[in-house]
DNA sequence: TATTGTTATACTCTATAACTATA
DNA sequence: TATAGTTATAGAGTATAACAATA
């Protein structure tokens, strides 16, 4: 799987390309990937497609993605939070979000109550919508445990403090 | 931005919950993110994402997708590629990936030739599609550098051994 | 005037199923 | 029968523009 590949070539300013031993070696699937595997963006990418597939199988019976828990948690611990707010924290669109929240109330997952002001709506979440999201947390964490398994301690703050200084 | 919420609890196989400092804490958006920030797929979602807008930045004139340099990748570095191949090198149906080799040929990067067999293309880069791959290959560099830089080169080498492990 | 939620619409990326021409 | 490429179609997921109600 690649959803992006590239030969980066002359990183130092002109001098004369040094070539690297992953250039021209093949990969498993027999092709030849290039700098492929030494580029940052190539590995977050594919670490990232591990982890969410390994998240929908976990999550498979229950039919949520990573996007929707990401919601339920916010309104979770945010109750009240109004859909723009919602919207901005999860980097979509107002109007994108309205289909969104129809579906999670449709499942009876959270509900829309009027808010402070009489164009806000308050988002909560229902009571099987709170039971729903322990569910789904719990089963997070052993999804989590899967991949922290194959860091030390150590490592795993480390990769996460490396993360976090890339998204700043 | 958010695409992957939640809270974890209980990762310790059903002691009590330990709260951790993160889970009360607001983020600079003023809601709070629960343990978000310590999931693993959590900081990985967001740092591809800033890597991509980099990306996004750094080609913008020339309308390139990460997907799509890295199919121009792989058919430079193997001459020749079927299709059938290519879309699974790169983790995509065969049948999707018809139309994204059209848009390739219609800009004149890649053209589709005769294979060893009659079912079968062979793809190859144009003249001008290596040209422009070496053209979008020098701007990787300077985007990869702009995230490197951002780490020590023993950092640069543990995360991207790390993120391999993940994806293995 | 600005903000909140909404609708209508469209674009991108992807897959499945069925077709054709080969093998 | 199986494989390579193709077509038709559909489903996510997303955005923009314009609107009504409210501030």
């Amino acid at each position: 799987m690649l959803q992006y590949d590239s030969e980066a070539g002359r990183a130092n300013g002109g001098r004369a390309r040094t070539a690297r031993a992953s250039d021209a070696r093949r990969a498993p699937d027999g092709l030849k990937h290039g700098v492929l595997p030494g580029l940052l963006g190539y590995q977050l990418r594919l670490a990232q497609l591990a982890v969410f597939r390994d998240f929908d199988q976990t999550m498979q019976d229950l039919g949520i993605s990573p996007g929707r828990v990401g919601m339920l948690v916010l309104v979770g611990a945010n109750p009240g939070l109004s859909q723009s707010r919602l919207a901005l924290a999860v980097g979509l669109d107002r109007s994108t979000l309205v289909p969104v929240l129809d579906a999670l109330e449709r499942r009876g997952l959270l509900e829309r109550r009027s808010g402070p002001d009489r164009r806000t709506n308050g988002l909560w979440l229902t009571v099987g919508g709170k039971r729903f999201l322990a569910s789904v947390k719990r089963r997070i964490a052993r999804h989590e445990q899967r991949f922290l398994e194959l860091l030390t301690a150590a490592e795993r703050d480390q990769l996460l403090k490396m993360l976090a200084r890339l998204s700043a």
